[in-house]
DNA sequence: ATGAAAGCGCTAACAG
DNA sequence: CTGTTAGCGCTTTCAT
């Protein structure tokens, strides 16, 4: 690989001037052609190693998210990358798979490689960011709040919940039940508050903890959750998914027992986006993933850029698709 | 950050020490305790940066997809990400987003950055990989073959088309099409052909011409191209679709239309992870995503690792999963 | 087993 | 505007 010194030796310049002309600096026009042909006949490629060395930070920022697999997040992550590319930096993804340890890891790389900004998904209410902050490295959290003073983009978990709710109930479900993720997560927590206020108020006869289930935010999550109800001695005749993949769990399982849709009353906080259902069938909360991830990247090479205003979180809306609307 | 010269004063031993202590090569055993108790201290990690730099290389592998949102392509990054961080590298996701300008992007950042070795699935068969190669870097192409002597994993295409049209076949369906991805790009050509063969010998009456689609391997053009298969004067009583999102906008096509799987048959090459339909509605041709990520990283990790035989291309097979099983 | 010292390729003062 | 030079933090001979 030829390196500026040699590049600097065939357009007979110094290794500064070609350093600069790769930079931006000024330099006369004569020497720029000169370096840029010296470094076209080399096939010359800056070497981004030893710029990082030298500057402390490289042009690259880390993303992890909780589940490569999840569209949901594949969508933020197009998100983050298109406004990330656009200013000249590329992204890492990083899969934590929902584990602390998987997360630790991949930020002490993101340390270790010098990248300049994390955009996170926190796995656990027990995700550390401490020795991240340490390092001085901006932070944005999206999906998920966090305990931490950092930038934040979450959208309106509650009003989500209780909008899914409301729509089933307009539609005149009686026993709505709700299967969200796992308790512990802040957005899971929101959304089935948001469901048990609305329901609270229309229906204050229902027992809801006993139509309310914990999942993981999975497939697997929402078919064991929607068995489980359906197997009540009053299974409910509408339910509220707290996610996408949730959502698909309990819709597999309905329409396996002959209960397609709208037969049994089904909203999804997110969106399905490969579903072969009827869209009438359905009502979707849609969650603006790709939004999200825009926004993160934005606040984030703000923050790279030298923004020093206090940390600040963002809330987006989210749009919700009655079961009876014609698909976009 | 300290450094391993902050280390290493504080451990009262040579930065070389402190280095080998990382390292693994041998060194006393008071004075590795001695080292890791100062590195604890400082809160020292590694600076990968400045390693690469010297080492010319770094435990990195870049894996360049077309569609980061196709969950085909990430199920296979979780079977290259398993293996790799396994073998302590990190693997970077780039999505080229089927375009072969901003997969040329990608590439030159693998060099500059010193990543040891690429998995590829091209955009295109346009693709360029003469400049990565000239590095010396390894590369294995997954999912589409390319013309370049590099090792690759694919898997029995030709066989997918077959067995999905002799499925339909056996079913009883006799006007079968296909929807498949971009004539030019292998995967596409080979499965079609595949269907061709079938449908050639069991139903030479008819004019395959006719019932055959090339649409993006995007769910809109499944979407398209079924419209347009309705729309013929005699329309095909059965669909092969090429991949799995093709197959879903060919689903949500007919499922709009009342027309139902299995009212009309169809067979799908991929899997549906999300899907919503009943498991045995639809014939579908389980491609061995995770797998192939799995041996692509083997493979590259080989070769990283100094492995010189001759490129070899390893074919996976598929396993078709009719539309009459119950559920896995 | 350990230390000294030379660079990996680049950028950023500092001179001129 | 341009060249000289000193590192960024680490690994790796080469001595000891």
């Amino acid at each position: 690989m030829a390196t500026i010194y040699d590049v600097a030796e065939l357009a007979k310049v110094s290794p500064a001037t070609v350093s600069r002309v790769f930079n931006g600096t000024s330099v006369s026009e004569d020497k720029v052609a000169a370096v840029r042909a010296a470094a076209a006949t080399l096939n010359f490629t800056p070497n981004r190693t030893a710029r990082t060395l030298r500057r402390q930070s490289s042009e690259v920022i880390a993303l992890v998210i909780p589940d490569i697999e999840n569209p949901y997040f594949t969508e933020m992550a197009r998100g983050v990358e298109d406004v990330a590319s656009e200013a000249g930096y590329s992204v890492v993804l990083c899969n934590s798979d929902a584990q602390v340890e998987k997360e630790a890891t991949y930020l002490r790389i993101a340390i270790a490689e010098h990248m300049s900004g994390i955009i996170i998904a926190t796995a656990d209410e027990t995700s550390n960011l401490d020795s991240i902050l340490a390092t001085g490295r901006p932070v944005v959290a999206v999906d998920r709040s966090t305990t931490y003073d950092v930038d934040g983009v979450v959208m309106a978990n509650r009003a989500a919940g209780a909008s899914a709710a409301k729509d089933l109930l307009g539609a005149g479900y009686r026993r709505i039940a709700y299967i969200g993720g796992p308790e512990h997560i802040d957005t899971a927590a929101e959304r089935a508050a948001g469901w048990r206020a609305a329901m609270g108020s229309a229906r204050p006869e229902l027992d809801l903890d006993e139509l309310e289930r914990f999942a993981t935010f999975r497939v697997d999550g929402g078919r064991a959750a929607m068995e489980e109800l359906l197997a009540l001695a009053e299974p409910p005749d509408a339910v509220v998914a707290g996610n996408n993949l949730i959502g698909v769990g309990a819709i597999q399982v309905l329409t396996e027992r002959g209960l397609t849709p709208p037969e049994v009353g089904v909203a999804v906080i997110g969106s399905l986006p490969f579903t072969t259902l009827s869209p009438t069938a359905v009502t979707v909360v849609r969650l603006p993933a790709r939004h999200m991830g825009v926004t993160a990247a934005r606040m984030l090479l703000d923050r790279i850029g030298g923004d020093t205003q206090p940390s600040r979180t963002v809330v987006l809306r989210n749009e919700i698709q009655p079961a009876s609307a014609v698909r976009a």
